[in-house]
DNA sequence: GAAAGGAGTCGAAGCGCTTCGACAGCCTAT
DNA sequence: ATAGGCTGTCGAAGCGCTTCGACTCCTTTC
């Protein structure tokens, strides 16, 4: 293993001038710089991640702690973990994996022992446990979503209340007066993840001001479970022309049914999803859907983070800007031009 | 920060001592050992990573590199990387994310830097160029996957083989003679990761042994495009009854081509499925499918690691034994009991 | 009853890096 | 000419931990 000591001598100089060559932090003459650095080339140097760590107390490592639940959005938070360790990189940070699993055990861990400078929670439930403990160590930190208290955090998330509203919007426009929305799991709900939730208010806060009638049922996904949502829908509003989904694992299944009740996609009924655009594109109709802007999210996160622990940047709370893609599942209500 | 140090005198013991408390190194007496622990408890004490790290030249961190894309089997990734990080840290270890973006580079960088102690490659290439530096390097690595050559490496994979000779094997006992293979997108066949071709021998090679007639098409997957899939296998094979299917995105798509053609399933034509048995029970006929377990897979790599990390342990290669379920769509062959 | 060995503890020497203060040399402004 | 200020470099002091050898008691063994 290459040293700096090694470097250094290699090169003729001090090991301080080795760092100083490392880091800019000091003007370094252009000669010696250049013989540092091909000292560093030729010897195939490394500066040792664990020295530099604990003289410099900065891991650079950035904590990422994802659900370990793998049965709902998967793709998504996917995306969004590659997203983040793929800007993490272009800083300079590497990206350590957790899992929800230890809970609040691992915040305490990590920045305990200084093995990460900084952590970005995905998964975050309105009363999540950890937070308090986020809020009491000075290491910065990142939400993918949104608790119910964001005091003292900086949170990244979609919008999603304008999210329901742009759903309902859009089935407005197209003269669609009687809408339901196929929602996350029943999990999801009770576990209190927040964006389920404030899609739903979004939604119902837009129809109420159009007059427009919602019916909302949760859904297990799933070819069965859909079957049966759907036919409890139906059952309740025969009139129904309008859905928004709001779960990935629903969506196919939806358009194999309503297909087999004859009921064709868009001439008898709008579908309106919020997934990503990919899900949108693969399905059997080309979905008009809100996209869920993964990327985005991990590297806003990031950069957010960075910012931080850069002494710039504040705590805040980030809601993207839904936008609507209009596709091939959605068009006039029946009976309307 | 509480240090080492100062857990020593609150306990009023030395510092080797609590250090060897925490490693368990040497014998400690009973006395001892509580006191030191009580004090750990009452300050809050958590090692130092970076000091630690330093000193014993082991970081406790394996590093798991993922592809980059996000276009495939993302689920099969997402849950191998969730059960690497769950394993690891019942082994003391954390899990660093790489993505396969920095390719060789990334390697050089780990090693070089300490900054892991070992590493998990997914989604290698049958001639990888990463594979010749995990050879140089005395660093423990375990590859997900099958490359060309083997020698020298640990590996663990399902046997690919074994799975497609299972499909076939299911299929003919049913009474199909004219089977066809909906494959992997193109690409994944072009960039050569192996599993795909495996699959396919697999299938040849039994389907040959049992007199069987096989069309292997690959398939971008979607629906538009496992639709010209379809249509060209039946054209060029009308009388195809069996189906083989190792591409989650063609599953569904498939399942409602064949409804809307009139095709009944299992009755007119039988699909089995190489895939996660999560897709394989939501789909909207009940797969007869064999599994990708790759929780089991992620398992076995990191138990592996840590072997090879106490000094136990070898180079081999381990393939998983495939298990085929029988679930609804798969039947007696058309004019077959 | 002395030699041999084990159990339990301590002190000190690093691990490879960052960073602070010091200082030599040079340029500019008086 | 001389003080003051840059620029570029060096030496040394740690960062918090592990680990090796040494030492002190005890117990065992013939």
């Amino acid at each position: 293993m290459v040293t700096l000591a090694e470097v250094a001598q290699h090169a003729g100089v001090s090991a301080s001038t080795v760092s100083y060559v490392l880091s800019g932090k000091r003007s370094i003459s252009a000669t010696t710089r250049q013989r540092v650095e091909r000292s560093i080339r030729e010897l195939g140097y490394h500066p040792n991640a664990g020295a530099r760590a604990l003289a410099s107390s900065r891991s650079n490592i950035i904590a990422l702690m994802v659900p370990l639940r793998t049965d709902m959005y998967v793709p998504v938070m996917m995306e969004i973990a590659i997203a983040v360790a793929t800007t993490a990189r272009t800083h300079g940070y590497d990206v350590l994996l957790l899992t929800g699993e230890e809970g609040p055990d691992a915040v305490r861990r990590v920045t305990g022992s200084g093995l990460a400078d900084a952590m970005i929670l995905m998964d975050v439930e309105l009363d999540d446990e950890r937070l308090p403990l986020l809020r009491a160590t000075d290491q910065p930190s990142v939400l993918i979503g949104l608790p119910a208290d964001t005091s003292g955090l900086t949170c990244v998330d979609l919008d999603f209340a304008a999210t329901g509203a742009l759903c309902v919007e859009h089935l407005a426009k197209l003269g669609h007066r009687d809408i339901a929305v196929i929602g996350e799991a029943p999990a999801v709900y009770e576990r209190h993840t927040g964006f389920a939730e404030r899609t739903l208010e979004g939604l119902r806060a837009r129809a109420r001001e159009l007059g427009l009638r919602l019916l909302h049922r949760p859904c297990e996904g799933g070819y069965d479970a859909t079957a049966v949502t759907l036919a409890r829908i139906f059952d309740e509003r025969p009139g129904t022309t309008g859905f928004v989904v709001q779960n990935e694992a629903a969506v196919e299944p939806l358009l194999a049914l309503l297909r087999q009740q004859g009921r064709a996609v868009p001439e008898d009924v709008s579908v309106v999803a919020v997934c990503p655009d990919q899900v949108a594109t693969q399905a059997s109709v080309r979905l008009t859907s809100v996209a869920i802007p993964a990327q985005e999210m991990g590297r806003h996160a990031v950069e957010h983070l960075v910012a931080k622990l850069d002494g710039r940047g504040s705590d805040e709370v980030v809601l993207i800007a839904p936008e609507l893609t209009v596709r091939a599942s959605s068009g006039p209500a029946p009976g309307r031009p």
